[in-house]
DNA sequence: GACTTTTTGTAGCCTAGGCTACATTTTAAG
DNA sequence: CTTAAAATGTAGCCTAGGCTACAAAAAGTC
């Protein structure tokens, strides 16, 4: 199971070359099967914020699914311990829940911010974005943070 | 079925604000849904550029999966008519499918110098952009591209 | 209050893409 | 040539996340 440092008698701590690869993509996978939850807590905060309810239907027609999607997944987000509801209620977000929403809604600004700031159009970043959102990394928002800071103070003197 | 241009009295050619978001989510999905085969064809091309063969097995580790699962999705490219292959040889593309593995090394190539370029180290920029590759629409291509050939000439004057 | 519409929920089906277990074929050793 | 190992293929199972169709409940209308 666990990886023997290989014996490659060149190069001494390196794992094997396909070893990483697999690495890369088994991360790239984990990301996609956690991408539809995000997207669902982030839009019932959004909803919950604005108009005061999070309703199936409504959920539904934001995200473009039919509405029996919709409550399929929001059971999903229940026993996840993301969200909570009761019947013919709207949908409710837990703490962790709205932890989870706040994280990944201050990702999908600084993706779309980056996106702008290197000469994305406007439209398209948000298109992206949504997309995108949800395989970049904290280290790598770190440093899109970083360089939005740096791109501001050289415009503004 | 056609989104009439709606009710809203203020604006005129404006969908409503569902709808696009709706649209951007449906994006996102089907981006995905093409993912896993984008990252196949590109293996295969770089195993049959190098090795001369992409065996299944050798692509199940690389892609650290089952050779069952990697044997299956294969049988996926073939039906798309983006590979060929015969029993117990190797897997090969077809024209359409080595198109496509030499847009998507392209895509996967500039989404790696557009996260270097802004500061994201170069280990978790591969890692990054595994997933991300998949959802970076052609307009944002380019937009790389461009801000990529104006950060050299800024330090290369 | 009766009736209609909307919302919500449930059931059942499909595909994709994981997995394990087993069968077969090819390749490598001896 | 025989036999062991590796590669390949197949079968069957699971989950996620789509869908349609139907059923029940809530909300609106008259
Ligand atoms: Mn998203
Ligand atoms: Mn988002
Ligand atoms: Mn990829
Ligand atoms: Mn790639």
């Amino acid at each position: 199971m666990t990886a023997k440092p290989a014996a490659t008698p060149q190069s001494s701590v390196e794992l094997p070359v396909e070893a990483v690869q697999a690495r890369r993509f088994e991360k790239a996978r984990s990301a996609q099967a956690t991408a539809v939850l995000e997207d669902y807590v982030e839009l019932i905060d959004d909803l919950l914020a604005s108009g005061g309810e999070a309703r199936p239907t409504d959920i539904a027609r934001r995200l473009g699914v039919t509405h029996a999607t919709a409550i399929k997944t929001i059971t999903r987000l229940k026993r996840e311990g993301l969200a909570t509801s009761k019947l013919y209620r709207g949908v409710f977000l837990t703490p962790e829940g709205h932890g989870l929403a706040d994280r990944v809604r201050a990702r999908h600004r600084l993706v779309v911010d980056l996106l702008r700031a290197v000469g994305v159009p406007e439209q398209c970043a948000e298109l992206d974005a949504e997309g995108i959102e949800h395989h970049v990394s904290d280290v790598a928002l770190d440093a899109f943070a970083l360089f939005l800071k740096r791109q501001l103070k050289r415009q503004d003197p």
